[in-house]
DNA sequence: TATGAATGAGAATTCATTCAT
DNA sequence: GATGAATGAATTCTCATTCAT
């Protein structure tokens, strides 16, 4: 996928896709600008016309996958659930947005990859992630766990920020699994996953005990 | 912690206690053989003699979490669940495990963001990753999934490895939140949240229906 | 003071300007064409329009100094002690001048500050500075040490070159001294300071021997 | 000549022996570290095992003359005059120590100009120069000058600090103005002007009016 | 004529690795 | 075995200069 922006020239465009090739690929530290430079096809120099320093690249990479992407992926996605499409069922939800989003989820990949291992690392990283994708995300997730809860279908006892996580960490493993160690294992038919998957978000690994509603 | 073992020499245990240290703390690439020897108190040249290259480093530690630390910690930890203690309870064994093995998390956790941080980049790390640390635990987890399965305690309709996928996802984003973004949100109460996060876990997020027995 | 000319454009003047003050503050050099362009006002491209190449600013701002400022300044100057003043005496000269001119001296500061770094490392330099400059002023001093000579106030036996150089090495060391370590030392009152100093020109340090009249 | 020392490797003197000659020949900025390592015959990076950074090397010529020459020629050299030689004569006294000095002060002069030229631009810089060697010097002058005034031999009218910079001035003129621009003049016999230049210093210029014992 | 994006050569600096001691 | 000085290739970054618009 490439970059697609509004107030991004051509060059600019071409050197973020390739930084995010190349970074995603080896890493930020063993990323060099010679190799982004020429992926991207301009000169080295050029690069640092566009970003003063090879960390201002990073940080281009976040505030781009917060602009761009996260705005369409999780606000609007997570609202389509919500108040577009007028779901009552989660299960459906989810399912709809992985099926409609799978392109966009498979082409950021990549940039998660950059950002999620870079945010382990550093402080500063990880708070333009908080503000930029995940206070984002945490908002929107709040206003739809009210809703549920009020609707009856997600429990008022399990916080929204828990609930939300839950989701994510199930479909993040999910997609880690299967993508990094898929040459490993004997992949399992991909929708029967992901409905256990939905499943084991929803209603859990154990069996209530009678009388358990919790 | 500090690295055990058998057949390591003393300046090799501190080499690679120096190297986890460091590396941990500034990823791979960022970490240079003089900081980790600095760090060793040995002199540059002493690492070459121990670890023919800087990857080899690397694989060092891999190895080395292979075999002495993931055998007791994830292979004994697990059975220590499922058969010492002689549990039926999955919340009491998880808040059990998590209490007893606090400290080992935490010495491991240094090594751990490593090399979850490299096998996102490279094959053969994850490959070793896999046959080292998760083929081990799947196989550990799928034994003990099937008792819970038999005691009916757990879903059979669940796969044990979406099962342990979802306790593993769910307490590792419990841990990440906290650790690393805790100076950006407001924390809630610790046992508070773990027990939600077990309850989401085991019963997950979603109200069943009036009828809905999955 | 800005670069007054007769055949220069606009453009060339700002730029001009621009490059002594900035070449002034960071030496030749460490002075970049691009923050000469953006203190100027113009384009980075636009400066090669004026200049063919950057040490052409140098030599641009060399000719400027011998043609438009050397001129006035040092002829003008000193002719002004020696005609026009009428003055026969040195301490009200110097003094005169001092005051008459240190505005200009203030202004022309930059561009002496630039020539004289340049002029020790390069011949070519050295070589217009010569020619432009102190050719001149030596020719005019020659004339007006000749006139001094006859009049009685000055030593015949001391040539007028080394006399020159007396008053200007003096009077350099004293302006160096206040202007670049003012900050460290403790200052005594400027006009004192003058007063001794042009002693020393005139007088000498030493207490003349009984008998030496030299 | 070399820069002799005590606590200092052969490869760092053959590196500050390097680094005085190129950046004497071209300036600080426009010397470059890879012909201050072929020069020194030694590889680039080894330069940086010595000195941190470029910079440092400047302030390592600079430590390096406040140590190791100025201590010699600026304090034992005037010391010299003052005790050793005890000398009433000032006129024989500066002869003495240039001539006695020479070598010195040629193999000096390289130095001189790369501190000369970068005290005009940095601050930090002057302060060394000041601490280091300015401010040492002042010192035994002012000593020499009190003991050359009880004598009688120096006028108390007039400042240490004023009659040392006089001395200096002119003197460093006479060597600036000769080993500078020498290939454009006429070069007068060196002992003869010399002998005028000490002259000027000890009895001024001018021809003291009848009367006029100031 | 003026612009400023693009260039690429060259700058300072780092670092894994080697090897003489 | 252990050392750490030395290396030089590679890295990030700067900048004078060019050229299409």
């Amino acid at each position: 996928m490439q970059v697609p922006d509004l107030k991004m020239s051509e060059k600019e465009k071409k050197i973020l896709d390739a930084a995010i090739a190349v970074i995603s690929e080896k890493g930020f530290s063993a990323a060099s600008t010679s190799e982004i430079a020429r992926q991207a096809g301009v000169a080295e120099g050029t690069i640092f016309r566009y970003f003063k320093t090879k960390k201002d690249i990073l940080r281009g990479i976040l505030i781009h996958l917060g602009n761009v992407i996260a705005e369409p992926l999780v606000v609007y996605g997570l609202k389509k659930i919500l108040y577009q499409d007028g779901r009552e069922d989660l299960r459906a939800g989810i399912k709809l947005v992985l099926k409609d989003r799978m392109a966009i989820i498979d082409a950021v990949f990549p940039m998660l990859r950059i950002v999620i291992t870079e945010a382990m690392y550093h402080e500063d990283i990880r708070q333009i992630l908080y503000d930029k994708i995940i206070s984002r995300a945490v908002e929107v997730f709040e206003e739809y766990h009210l809703e549920m809860v009020e609707k009856g279908l997600m429990k008022k006892e399990i916080d929204a920020v828990v609930a939300g996580r839950s989701i994510l960490a199930n479909l993040v493993l999910f997609f880690v699994y299967r993508n990094l160690f898929g040459p490993m294992i004997q992949l399992d038919d991909y929708d029967r996953e992901l409905d256990q998957v939905i499943d084991a978000i929803m209603h859990g690994i154990a069996i209530p005990a009678v009388g358990d509603k919790k």
